[in-house]
DNA sequence: CCTGTTCGGGTTATATAGTAACAGAACCCT
DNA sequence: AGGGTTCTGTTACTATATAACCCGAACAGG
């Protein structure tokens, strides 16, 4: 078993998943978004920024911040990674690929294990409807929701 | 009307609230605190840890950053203000010093208006209820939530 | 009284996170 | 060739947050 979230032949399966949303939404996913993009589905953990620009230095030793958060700033876009606005860090949207949300943010929620950090991505109908109605409730209209629960996961609390 | 999330005489109450319910947790509320706090609560929209250090250095001019994230940090810990995670900002808790949720973080969301800047902070029954059970599906013993809806303001939205 | 301990706060320095602004390369289009 | 657009390199900088150390006030126990 290789690290993180999935061996390189499940990682190599989610890059093409990529590839091919990007193609069809018409962008590039270039050498540099791809590399990046692999440093964040090979992590166990959401990384941050800067953890990420180290790794990336090995392949390419003139990476400067902006480097890594222009191919962030694209990702985030194509709704192939989240961030995780408790940590300042990020990870691989586990849908990324499918087409019922490619190319735009979902709605979605994380667990974050403040024992071992793994944080786990949810994606709960009715979590989102709630969410939904009380904004409405208060005129308000809803946009993007950020909604990151900290505890403790189910291999921490046994 | 006063600036601010209610008049001079509104934030004297919901000082004086403040220093009462210190009292009972056996904490100080010192004279720092209760600056940084006042900051916080004549602000109209959430404020930076560096706007309210800004602000505190006419009062107090040797502070530095350690002086107003000590006095946040303990803020925090009493449930007086909340952090909003996306802004990097703080405001006042809004149900602060009413006992039912003296002295510790209570289950709130905020809405957080992109045009204006208006951050409403909710606490709906719902919404906690619907994420306590979808963490607890993944066997996730949860903690604190944050939760922190972008969109537009009814006041924008007209 | 003095002595250790705790707490709050001052001070300096540093770590971490994120952006602005401009230059150059590669590509496509006509 | 000329002129756009997109992507990346590069330098410098801003913003956010914390570490480490010191000092004085308050207080408890002997």
């Amino acid at each position: 078993m290789a690290s993180g979230q999935g061996s390189a032949a499940v990682m190599e399966r989610r890059l093409a998943a990529a590839e091919g949303q990007c193609i069809r939404a018409g962008v590039q996913l270039t050498e540099l978004r791809r590399q990046v993009l692999a440093l964040v589905l090979q992590a166990e953990q959401p990384l941050g920024a800067y953890a990420l620009l180290d790794r990336l230095k090995e392949q390419r030793p003139g990476a400067a911040p902006p480097t890594v958060y222009r191919a962030l700033d694209f990702l985030l876009e194509q709704g192939l990674i989240h961030k995780v606005e408790r940590l300042n860090a990020f990870v691989g949207c586990v849908g990324a690929g499918h087409d019922h949300h490619a190319g735009h943010q979902h709605a979605h929620q994380f667990l974050i294990c403040g024992q071992c950090g793994q944080t786990t991505e949810i994606s709960d109908p009715a979590v989102t409807r709630a969410l939904a109605e009380a904004a409405a409730r208060s005129g308000f209209q809803a946009g993007h929701a950020v909604v990151e629960v900290e505890g403790r996961c189910a291999a921490c609390a046994a």
